[in-house]
DNA sequence: AATCATTTGTTCGTATGTATC
DNA sequence: AGATACATACGAACAAATGAT
């Protein structure tokens, strides 16, 4: 390859793969580079857009280009009966649950079919960040037909855990029938949510979910940063 | 929002959701562009890099921009007895199977652990092209004991399927234990291989198979093209 | 087989804006 | 307020792939 922007940018990925750099370290500024590399600004420029497209770094303005840190994806494990909380503390993190938003209204065509209602239904559609800390992890647009969960709104003050809720208010044991999970790019307004670019793979994972395996209680749609998670399945 | 190449990315993204273009259509070239939007040709680049990386648009060197074609993800089932030539035989797809390389040697360190290994132990390591038709769909790399498929480069001429070659040759019966997915970018060997821009998402599937579930007989890593995979587990 | 127009890819060169410290 | 660093934009030239003549 006789590319500068691509020559520049492998030296960079050689370099950080031989440790040359450590996560979190500043590459050297354009103008640094400039000097390096004896190439226009434009070039250097380019070839930090790749580096930052395949996840070597991240650029912030009128700071400069840091190695990404490679966190640990954190092992989650998918089974009938798993709930994120309880996850988290077994590995000793601090969840961390909001409420970004719920809304009380008719089923859309799809949610019909994904949870077998019938027409004109109501359903309570919840939209669920968790996080480790500060660090944001997954969102999660969870939909339950209304008549399961009456009056849902009065118990979602303080929320924290929605299979803790589910169960102390409506003695409901959620259990998960079926995930389809695939690797797609975020909604901008989910990678904004979850501070990734909006290149950055997500993880997505739909569950559906029943309840003493008779009706469909629940169908969920996950969001899951890819480069803190990992989910594992057990057969 | 006031950064043209922004903006008119922006006004793509709508336009082709409104479905004013359709998948497969070319967007107007970039000298096109500059009549239309009467920006110069870089901002107008900027604006198509974008619609790349967030998969909108493909470009193509000499011909244009054109609207990618949402495929149909196909389904997989990820069940403890999967193989994909029959996955593929039931949903009517003429699946294609290539073995791009295939080597003796002896296990690494990470091998040992993933297969319970002894130090010094030989394995044999294939890596396996799967597509439907001329779209490529993934690579696996898929690692055996050697000792469980003793002269295995004898049956791999006219390489079709692995686990009739397992089952037809060596009588095992492969079955799976665990499975990690995750979410990621590939290496640029494998985009190119899979035929996608190397910021791409896909699907990685780390599986752990037995023999009789006793012997740890396979570890595979699968790397799956996030816009042709859906990834299915039933509990 | 060769040439040419079209279209995207790469690079050079310059100027100004914006975020951070 | 000023220095540093990245972001955006203007302007121009040539390279490389494609498809048609």
């Amino acid at each position: 390859m006789d590319v500068q922007h691509i020559e520049i940018a492998d030296y960079f990925i050689q370099a950080i793969s031989q440790g040359l750099y450590q996560e979190g370290d500043r590459i050297p500024s354009e103008a640094e580079l400039q000097v390096l590399f004896g190439a226009r600004r434009s070039v250097l420029r380019r070839a930090v857009a790749r580096l930052e497209e395949t996840g070597w770094v991240t650029t912030r303005q009128g700071k400069g280009s840091f190695v990404t840190s490679r966190k640990v994806p954190i092992d989650y494990e998918l089974s009938s009966r798993t709930a994120f909380s309880s996850i988290m503390k077994e590995k000793g993190i601090v969840p961390r649950v909001a409420l970004l938003h719920w809304e009380k209204r008719a089923a859309k065509q799809r949610e019909q079919d994904q949870l077998a209602l019938g027409i004109d239904e109501t359903v309570y559609a919840l939209e669920i960040l968790r996080s480790t800390g500060d660090v944001p992890l997954s969102i999660t647009t969870t939909v339950m037909p209304a008549y399961l969960v009456p009056d849902l709104e009065a118990h979602l003050t303080g929320f924290h855990s929605l299979y803790a809720l589910l169960s102390r208010n409506y003695q409901l044991q959620p259990r998960r029938l079926k995930s389809i999970v695939r690797a797609a790019l975020p909604e901008p307004r989910d990678a904004q949510i979850l501070n990734i670019a909006d290149h950055a793979p997500i993880l997505q994972i739909e569950s559906f979910v029943t309840h003493r395996g008779v009706n469909l209680m629940e169908y969920s749609m996950s969001r899951i940063r890819g480069d803190l998670n990992k989910s594992c399945v057990t057969f």
